[in-house]
Formats: structure tokens, sequence, C-alpha cells
DNA sequence: GCGACAG
DNA sequence: ATCTTGTCGC
């Protein structure tokens, strides 16, 4: 037998052990294939948080039109909560909706976007890098809000950016300025990607607004706007 | 012991 | 995350 990738009614002990062993598991270095089809992921929650929300929207990558998008595929996936959200825990909370939303994919991308954290994570397994993990997919992990690590002032030009780092001095992440003047976003690797490439694919999938398309538009399509069904 | 704390 | 109107700005 070996470690689950996820167990459920871990308490939070074994839950942050359990991380530890996963995040070993973790490649930092590019291990990407030819990326043809990108998504995004994000979750969201109804009946104050009885129920789950998950949205994956697939758009395409066409090497010869970028960095122009379009969607070709958006699944909703509901089922019950089952957890709680704990700082530190989210992928445990997130991840079984975000599963169902991928099953009922009919193109699997290459790479996904995650909203919230990669490996700048206190154990270094935020969503992104969980998920990356069990779908053994390049993630990129992309988040509103700092969870761990310190940082510089950033730049206030789109494309600035400054490095975000652990106790000990190793970088974690990235402090982007994705618009000019707006709060930067927190980017940082999740599995299978380096910071330098997810910088890059964040970078050129920037559309009008802070956050990049694929976690944009999954975003919408999680919240409970939007009135589509899955 | 006292804060900090993705979504 | 979610609860929520109007309002300021391009």
């Amino acid at each position: 037998m070996s470690t689950p990738l996820h167990e459920w009614n871990l308490a939070p002990r074994d839950a942050m052990a359990l991380q530890t062993e996963l995040a070993k598991r973790l490649e930092l270095s590019d291990r990407l294939d030819p990326v043809r089809h990108l998504a995004g992921v994000d979750i969201g929650f109804e009946d104050g948080g009885a129920t789950t929300r998950a949205a994956v929207v697939v758009l395409k990558w066409d090497p010869d039109t970028a960095p122009d998008l379009s969607v070709i595929e958006q699944v909703v996936h509901r089922e019950p909560t089952r957890m709680p959200y704990i700082p530190g825990l989210l992928s445990f909370r997130e991840i079984p909706a975000a599963l169902g939303a991928f099953a009922k994919l009919t193109v699997q991308p290459e790479l996904v976007m995650v909203d919230g954290q990669g490996v700048a994570h206190p154990r270094r397994l935020g969503v992104a890098a969980h998920l990356g993990l069990w779908l053994d997919t390049p993630t990129i992990g992309i988040a509103k809000s700092r969870l761990t690590g310190r940082h510089a002032e950033v730049g206030e030009q789109r494309g600035d950016w400054v490095p975000l780092t652990a106790r000990g001095g190793e970088v974690i992440g990235a402090v982007l300025r994705s618009r000019t003047r707006v709060k930067p976003v927190f980017v940082s690797p999740g599995h299978r990607l380096s910071l330098d490439t997810s910088l890059q694919w964040v970078l050129r999938c920037l559309g009008a607004t802070k956050l990049p398309e694929p976690t944009r538009l999954a975003d919408r399509l999680a919240s409970r706007r939007d009135q589509r069904r899955g």
C-alpha cells in the first residue's frame, strides 16, 4: 500500500503530517507537455457553505493566435461540503469537488491554474500543489492574498514582481503586479513547473483584469452569479 | 504566550 | 468563501 494522496476525517494534526509527506513528491522543474488546452479552477459555496461548487473552464491555447484565448468547455460540479475552512488545510476542503468537476471534462488540459497557493504554503502543499499531485498535471497557484512568506514592496507597474521567501531564504513564489496600481497576486508553482515558467504563463494569460483569464473565468463560474448549470 | 491565517 | 447598494472611474 502506498501513501494515499488524501484521506477524509483526518484530524488537523494528521492532515498536516500528510501534507509534509506529499510535498516531498512535488516536482518543481518543468515537465510540461505541449500546451494545447489550459484550465482554470475555482471553488464557491452555496447554502451558507453546505454545498461546495467547483468550476473548471478549459481554454484553447494556440501558439499562432496567442495570446488570444477561447473557451472550449466549462463544467460546474456540486456536492455536499465535508470539511470546514482551516487556514493551511484548504485543499482538504476544496479538492474533492474539484476532482468531481475534472471527471466531467471531455478534454484534459496540459496545464491548470488554481485559485490559491501552490508551494507558497507552510508545508509547501497549497491547494494548487495538492491538486497537481493528484491529477499528475502541471499546476500553478494564483492567490489573491498571502498565506505565508515575506516579500519586499512590489513595483507599481504591470509585470513588476518580487520574490516571496520562506524563513531561511527559500524562494517559494512571487508577488506579481498583474495590473498597474492594483493589489498584486501571489504566484507559486504547484507541480511539474518552475516559478519562472509559472510566471511566464500567468503573464501571457493576463487579460483586462488582474487575474489571468483561466482563473478569472472559473471565478465567475464558481461565484453565485452567472446563472448556469453543470 | 501573542499574532497570523489561501478560500 | 459569503452577506450586499450605491458609487467612483475609465
